[in-house]
DNA sequence: GTTTGTGAATAGTTTCACAGCA
DNA sequence: TGCTGTGAAACTATTCACAAAC
C-alpha cells in the first residue's frame, strides 16, 4: 500500500486525476488484478467504467495506514547517516517528522542540525511526555540493541533499524530494518559478467 | 541468502564454528526447515549429525551471490546521504567499495570526501574503462531516471536507488530501490495507539 | 464500451514428517 | 542419538475470467 499512495501522489502531482487499474499498472511495474485485488482486500474505491480517482484513492490510503495525522519520530546517532536524515525533505509527504534527536557523543550534543537540537542519548527518557511514537537508529552495530532497549522503555511500538545489526524487541513492537551494506551486496547476485 | 551470509559471519565473530539449522533459526528469529529448504536449493551445505560449518557456509554464500572477489561501486549524488554513504564503512565486509564519486554541484567537484574525489556527472562516461559494475544514485527524484539512464549507458547493470522516483531501465538491469521516507511510513499502521 | 470487484483456477511458498547419514 | 535434505501436505498468493456497475 505504501507504493500504491507514493504512486497515487506522484500522479496526482502530474495533474492526473482519475485512473484506471491499467494505468496505474502501467505506472508502477504491475498488473492491473494485482491493483484490484489489493484495494478490494480494503474496500471498493474505485468506479466501474471509470478507474480510481487519485484524490479519494490517497485518502484512503493514508487512513488504513494511519498517515491520516503527523507523526513525531525520535531519532538516534546523529552520524553521517543521522545528519542525512535530518536534512532529508521526503518525510513531510507522510507527514513524518523528526523532532527529537540523541546522541551519546559530547560534540554533538547541544548542536542543532536541522533545526532539531540534539540531547544527549542519556536523556531519552523524556520523549516519554513528548507525543512521539515512532524512533530511527542509526547509531554502529554495537550500540543498536542498547538503543532498541531504550526505544521501546520509552514507548516507542515502531523502529527503523538502520544499524547491520539485528535488534530482538517485544513482539507488540514492529522494526523495519534496512542494512545498506547487505542490500547492496544483493546485486552482484544479478550482473552478468561479476 | 544476504541475511544468510550476515548471520554467519556474525557468529563466526562470536567464535562459533559449527551451527545447526535450529541454532541458526535461533538466531535469525525463523524456524530450522526453512533454512534447510533454502540452502539444500543451492547444495548440500551441512552434515547430518553436526550441522552447519559457518567458514564453508560463508564461502558457499559467498560465491552464490558473487561475492568472492571485490566489486566497485559508481555513487552519484554527493548530498548528505551520498557522503554518509561514502564514509560508512559497512560496505566492506561483503568487498564492496564506492571508487568513483559524481555530483553535479561544481562547488562539490573536486572535493575528496572520505577518500574519493568527486568528479562531473558531465564526466561520468569514463567509468566504462574503470571497471565499476555496481551504481548507487543519492540525487533528488527530479534527476533520478537521467542518472540511471547515464548509468546504464555507462554499462552498469545493477543499480541501488535511494531517490523517491521509481526509475525505469532495460530488462538486463537490476535494481534495487530504498525510500527511506516510504519505509519509514510503513510503520504507523502497525503501532496501536495511533 | 469501459472498468471494477471477485470467485475459481493456477502457481508458488511454507510447513511438516521422516528416511538417510554422521 | 542428532541433524540434514527432501518429498508430500497445507497453506498462501497470483492469475484469470466474467458478472455487475458506470
Amino acid at each position: 500500500m505504501p507504493h500504491y499512495l507514493r504512486g497515487a501522489m506522484s500522479l496526482s502531482k502530474k495533474g492526473v486525476v482519475n485512473i484506471s487499474s491499467h494505468g496505474l499498472a502501467e505506472y508502477l511495474g504491475m498488473v492491473p488484478w494485482q491493483i484490484r485485488k489489493d484495494f478490494s482486500y480494503f474496500g471498493d474505491f474505485g468506479k466501474p467504467g471509470v478507474g480510481y480517482c487519485l484524490s479519494t484513492l490517497e485518502g484512503h490510503i493514508r487512513r488504513i495506514l494511519k498517515l491520516n495525522r503527523d507523526h513525531q519520530v525520535a531519532l538516534v546517532g546523529v552520524g553521517n547517516l543521522g545528519c542525512a536524515l535530518l536534512a532529508y525533505p521526503g518525510f513531510s509527504k507522510y507527514g513524518l517528522k523528526i523532532t527529537a534527536a540523541f546522541d551519546i557523543d559530547q560534540e554533538k550534543v547541544d548542536q542543532t542540525i536541522s533545526g532539531v537540537k540534539v540531547r544527549r542519548f542519556e536523556t531519552i527518557k523524556q520523549i516519554e511526555q513528548e507525543g512521539l511514537n515512532l524512533g530511527i537508529i542509526a547509531v554502529p552495530e554495537g550500540a543498536a540493541q542498547e538503543v532498541a532497549d531504550a526505544l521501546v522503555q520509552c514507548g516507542i511500538r515502531g523502529i527503523m533499524n538502520f544499524s547491520s545489526r539485528q535488534i530482538s524487541v517485544p513482539r507488540n513492537v514492529k522494526v523495519i530494518a534496512i542494512d545498506i551494506a547487505m542490500d547492496l551486496a544483493r546485486l552482484p547476485y544479478y550482473v552478468p559478467a561479476g
